[in-house]
DNA sequence: GATACAATTCCGAATAACGGAACAATCTAT
DNA sequence: ATAGATTGTTCCGTTATTCGGAATTGTATC
């Protein structure tokens, strides 16, 4: 809140002082908040915040139900947030690559959908191979930064967001806090400097993965591939050519996207 | 971006254009958008888009990745989604439920997700009775608008929002255009005047299916949950019953919701 | 029903955003 | 490869715009 409230040189100050605000009414979640717990969150005064309100409410961004006097985030951004076609369409495209890679790999494949804090499986694929390691169903969400494609997203955030991001992450997530921060951090930076990212370790015993995120245009992860297998059919070299297989079908995907979304 | 732009009074104006280049931002999708790009869909001068394109790209809403001069939307506003603990917490909560409804209804119920134009299928249960119509698997996404479940959240929406929605809905969705507009629009005016949507029509003959909406406290849709079943079994008295149980179970996830979400 | 607290509206003052113009960086066409 | 055109960025004086104190209306609490 602070952060977005130092008046910067050359920066539209009213806009920073909406952003925070709209940042403490998204904190609220699904509580709300008065108007003048807003303004003790951001220091502003009564009335500013009143007109700022006002303004994004006219745009859709926060709402106030007739009745109570609280504000919500509006349906706006959500709306905005429909226009980026990439959700819908990574569905669709992961199909196939689901299946090269099981195929390939004799291993199971999953695709997820990077939804807030979580990654959410929308598909899998199993393998030829007998022993099918089946932690996640579909429609399963886990926390970003646990398991090979939560870490792979995680990972593959830009610098500036990644940090708020796993703060996020241990405020409101016990499994991470369980895992530990250390260890998650040390898994992200191995996972930046492979290229991808490795839960062998983090995962039940007996059980190896390898995730890689799937990038838009922008350079931001909207998903992951992963392949899951037993660990001991898992020497190194092998994670090693499974991870150019799914950088290989990640690298489509993001070609058949980019293809698609344009407009 | 029009309407964002009519300078209304007593409104902050920056930040109704900020709300307009955002608009223009997210509407480019994966593609981007360059500056004058964005001068010309806003009418605003050159010098302005960008003092308030590189405000919202301090406040991480907008990315310009350093190479391409070109606009992306930034993590922050996914981030800011996330904070609404709602989305995580539905997909828990609904197990139960899924539970007692295939129980009495003995037909299949259904768990979706609001994301973006589509509904998204998280969790199912079927029924006791032999005939399963299994149109929706779990992962799978459907428009806004077509099925049981689509149509309650789209009925469910603020008054205001609805318009857009629709009309992105029909801009973008050849499923919607199939069907028609006046067809879904009619479809939308019976399911806010009864209370519970009935897609018993639209979708394959012979499949009945019922839906309403989760509510957050905001009054904004988050999801729905729905019921499948064979047609010739459900006579009207039936569906009403139906829509009380699933009317029960809504009330009991918001609640939950509420409970759980309040930080 | 009365009191306190919160939300909203008003309006004069001054700040902060605007935009024209000059400059720098890119792209495009020959 | 070079020149010309288009686009992106910075500067700075002007003025329209936002700000915020104070008064008013509305809403919870006792």
């Amino acid at each position: 809140m602070d952060q977005a409230l130092q008046p910067s040189r050359g920066d539209v100050n009213s806009l920073r002082r909406a952003a925070a605000i709209v940042q403490v009414i998204a904190a609220s979640g699904d509580t709300g908040v008065r108007l003048i717990d807003i303004t003790q969150a951001t220091g502003l005064r009564r009335a500013t915040v009143h007109r700022l309100c006002r303004t994004l409410q006219s745009l859709g961004w926060v709402r106030q139900p007739r009745d109570r006097q609280r504000y919500y985030l509006g349906g706006g951004l959500p709306l905005l947030m429909s226009l980026l076609p990439s959700r819908r369409l990574l569905a669709e495209a992961g199909s196939a690559t689901l299946d090269r890679i099981a195929e390939e790999t004799e291993d199971t494949a999953f695709l997820f959908l990077h939804d807030g804090l979580d990654a959410l499986c929308v598909d899998r694929r199993e393998g030829s191979y007998p022993v099918k390691p089946l932690l996640v169903d579909i429609g399963d969400r886990r926390p970003l930064g646990l398991g090979a494609a939560g870490l792979a997203i995680l990972a593959a955030l830009p610098d500036e967001d990644r940090g708020p991001v796993v703060d996020l992450l241990f405020n409101s997530r016990e499994e991470c806090r369980n895992r530990g921060r250390a260890k998650i951090e040390t898994d992200l930076a191995v996972a930046r400097r492979a290229g991808y990212a490795d839960a062998s370790a983090g995962l039940v015993s007996g059980v190896a993965g390898i995730g890689v995120p799937i990038l838009g245009r922008a350079g931001i992860p909207i998903g992951a591939i992963s392949v899951a297998g037993v660990e001991s059919r898992w020497p190194q070299r092998r994670r090693e050519s499974f991870a150019d297989v799914l950088h290989r079908e990640a690298y489509r995907i993001a070609k058949r996207l980019v293809e698609n979304g344009a407009a």
